[in-house]
DNA sequence: CTGTTAGCGCCTTCAA
DNA sequence: TTGAAGGCGCTAACAG
């Protein structure tokens, strides 16, 4: 039944008797094609099973009928995206290629535009890029981001109300009787991580707190390059009672430092994250937290860029979409 | 700084006036090029910023450093593993290629043999198989399955003790004085949902329970296909007063149903569902479902295929992993 | 050490 | 209506 080694167009066209260029017409629905010659050569495709490569058909036509979804690694963050940007592009023709770049041996930044450059004008005929660490790229397809990059370019994009959103945190604390509040922040050069700064700066400004630049820390948004700032946070007499984590990954982890340091949450030390990605409310102390919409992110965001493919008016090329605020078991009033 | 058009192989060897061979070479870190030449064509390619097309590549080398991971499309479960194959994919030198190639165009059987045959051999170097449809395949590259199907072929394998899971899932009910159970089941060629069926049977033969026809139902896996299977189920005098559901999303639509009919969960009808996704947990009615260890599944999946891409020598080519039941509150006694 | 040549699988003119 | 030829971007012999 199947062949050890893939059939390929030549394979096809040697036993349906006809030529490769005859196959590839009918594969593509090109007009010039004899209606018996035509189901020959279909009988012959199904019988073996044929596929045309994807790598091979994307080189010569620059039309895939592919999407690519651009994301450093498959975390909560961005698998809760995927699932979102999956159901919005059901039925609409297109399959999804979810691309992890990032992490790899060729470091960190700029994994997008790798990403892109490899996979775009030959494999994907347009692309959505997760948290993009670059502001600049290729423009031969379209592309919308999902929080996006600070920077000069503005590609189409979509994110939520971090600024509102960081503030809301803060304010929640503050509401609980929190004065000394840490702030863990997210990767420097997203926009959602200024914005969730500067939404704990306005916060604290807002009930006539100074701030104190030595409560905050770089957490960088992944569990692993927080644990330092965190620990620096916490480890030391003139501690903060309340943590306003960048996100919720950062959160637990920040709780987990707590706990190796012998403080309990929220009874010692209130933590808030934010996304309420999955992990949040499944962690052992239920994680309060600023949920963003994420799958009605992903969903806005693929048809943002369905729109552009088909050359539809797209009223805004900026979607903000509202925060909310989720209390669950890690904030408490202090003492 | 960005080219409109991506630099190629041939605009390096033209700036930096060597020949594409050239270019290829110091690309692939091949022996016989002068480090002064190779020192120049890097500057070329960084000033440029060239990345090679991966489509283009993999026709011709038949190696990739990339991974494929076949799904139907990016729901809860997928999604887990994505996590958990991820995170092991991680400092492997591999990158990940998630492709969703179900419910297209193409219909639904078949998608995983399809998408196999578009990227293999040319796009990626192995595959991790979600819940393939059929049992044969191009065996060009590596491939391993996760939930596989029933059949002859027997790729490795791993999954999750469904039999005992299922039995324990209706021990559950039973425990709670459930006699009259109903099941839903999943996609009947799935080996999982043949052993999760199994599993309810036993478990009753166990009880002293004779089987009863009309109390199965196929939910098919999806939530949009369990709406009707469910209230047949449920809308009729003699209903049964707990359903155990193949898995969660269609245990969380049988809720839905059961709300819709005026039933409360769990006071008129528990609901028991499997796997354990997220939304298992965050739904309004906290669900009690049997948990599969999806991370880790991922995780197991992804060693496994790193060790047939290595050569290494593979102890167990089927890996079975155990389940656990999570009591939440979509259960309780009967009356 | 470097460049020339051939061809991966496919699609697209252009002739026949 | 069909097929032959060229080339997409790249790598792998093989010459020079």
């Amino acid at each position: 039944m199947d062949q050890p080694r893939n059939a390929t167009i030549v394979d096809v066209a040697r036993t349906a008797g006809v030529s490769v260029s005859t196959v590839s017409k009918v594969i593509n629905d090109r007009y010039g094609v004899a209606a018996r010659t035509a189901s020959r050569v279909r009988d012959v495709i199904a019988q073996l099973g044929y596929e045309s490569s994807l790598g091979a058909r994307s080189l010569r036509s620059h039309r895939t009928g592919v999407l690519g979804v651009l994301v450093a690694e498959f975390e909560p963050f961005s698998t809760e995206l995927l699932k979102g940007l999956s159901h919005a592009a059901r039925d609409s023709g297109y399959e999804l290629l979810a691309h992890s770049g990032g992490g790899g041996p060729h470091g960190h930044a700029g994994w997008e535009r790798r990403s892109l450059a490899r996979l775009s004008g030959t494999l994907i005929d347009g692309a959505i890029l997760v948290t993009p660490t670059v502001s600049e790229w290729d423009q031969r397809i379209p592309v919308v981001a999902i929080d996006p990059h600070t920077g000069a370019s503005d590609p189409p994009t979509v994110d939520s109300d971090n600024l509102s959103g960081a503030r809301t945190a803060v304010e929640h604390l503050l509401g609980l009787g929190h004065r000394r509040i840490g702030f863990l922040a997210g990767r420097p050069d997203l926009l959602s991580a200024q914005l969730r700064e500067q939404g704990y700066r306005q916060a604290l400004t807002a009930a006539g707190i100074a701030f104190d630049d030595s409560l905050v820390r770089v957490g960088g948004f992944r569990a692993e390059t927080a644990s330092v700032p965190a620990r620096e946070l916490l480890d030391r007499p003139d501690r903060p009672t309340a943590v306003f984590a960048a996100n919720d990954l950062t959160a637990i982890r920040t709780i987990e430092v707590a706990r190796e340091l012998g403080l309990e949450v929220p009874g010692d030390l209130s933590v808030i994250g934010f996304d309420d990605v999955p992990e949040a409310s499944q962690y052992e102390i239920p994680l309060t937290t600023i949920a963003q919409p994420l799958h009605e992110m992903g969903e806005r965001a693929m048809q943002l860029l369905l729109d552009l493919l088909e050359g539809r008016d797209v009223p805004r090329r900026h979607i903000t979409l509202d925060t909310r605020l989720v209390v669950r078991a890690s904030t408490s009033s202090p003492d």
